[in-house]
DNA sequence: AATAAATGTTCGGTACTCTGAACTTATTAT
DNA sequence: ATAATAAGTTCAGAGTACCGAACATTTATT
């Protein structure tokens, strides 16, 4: 189940409709490089990359990277809680917050 | 104001007061590297150091990534906020989402 | 079925990552 | 102040990132 980088970029990609040079162009890439990071194992494609394609797949940069074991249903909940708290109003954020320190000390 | 990859790596380093040394042991690095990082502008270093480092400083990958302009203080309460959550029991975060979730409607 | 169009794959080359070892500068101990 | 140790800096070189352009395969059109 180890579920690699390139495994999981493609995985995405074909879940959101993309073809290779839809994503290339999207995330200012080749095509071609897309392809080799999705069909061989690239042992260190670049920070700002893999950063783009995230942002554009629409998942934490972690979730591309952790391997494994790692990627449990439970961080995917907790990920994707954060993506959307991230988009909430400064307000609420706080709300959130607050309430979850008062929650933590029982 | 820029506020670089680099900059952001050392300033975080010398809180932590960790030598160049001691970052490169922690994240299976060459001091030399690190400094490198640090001190020149390197144009695409890789995820998997990226990440590594982003853990060994407790920060979040997207806050070293992420340029300028991005990094508020808002985000940065944001991202303490986050790890803070991860390490809370799975109870705990569960309560969290859903108050927060309840929040949200108004 | 034949052709065109779209999607995927291979490959050569330039620029970059990252290291180990040597070197320099700062800090600490004598 | 001098020596010893630690911290920081430079550099050559093996291996990789990433691109553009050519080639191959699949899918759609007639």
């Amino acid at each position: 189940m180890s579920s690699t980088l390139g495994s999981k970029i493609q995985k995405i990609r074909k879940q959101k409709g993309f073809t290779l040079e839809e994503l290339a162009k999207l995330t200012d890439s080749s095509k071609s490089y897309i392809w080799e990071l999705e069909n061989r194992n690239l042992p260190r494609p670049s920070a700002a990359k893999i950063a783009r394609i995230a942002k554009e797949l629409e998942v934490e940069i972690e979730y591309l990277l952790d391997n494994e074991a790692a990627v449990s249903k439970e961080e995917a909940v907790d990920a994707k809680f954060y993506r959307e708290y991230k988009k909430m109003t400064p307000e609420t954020r706080k709300k959130i917050r607050d309430i979850a320190k008062l929650i933590r000390k029982k």
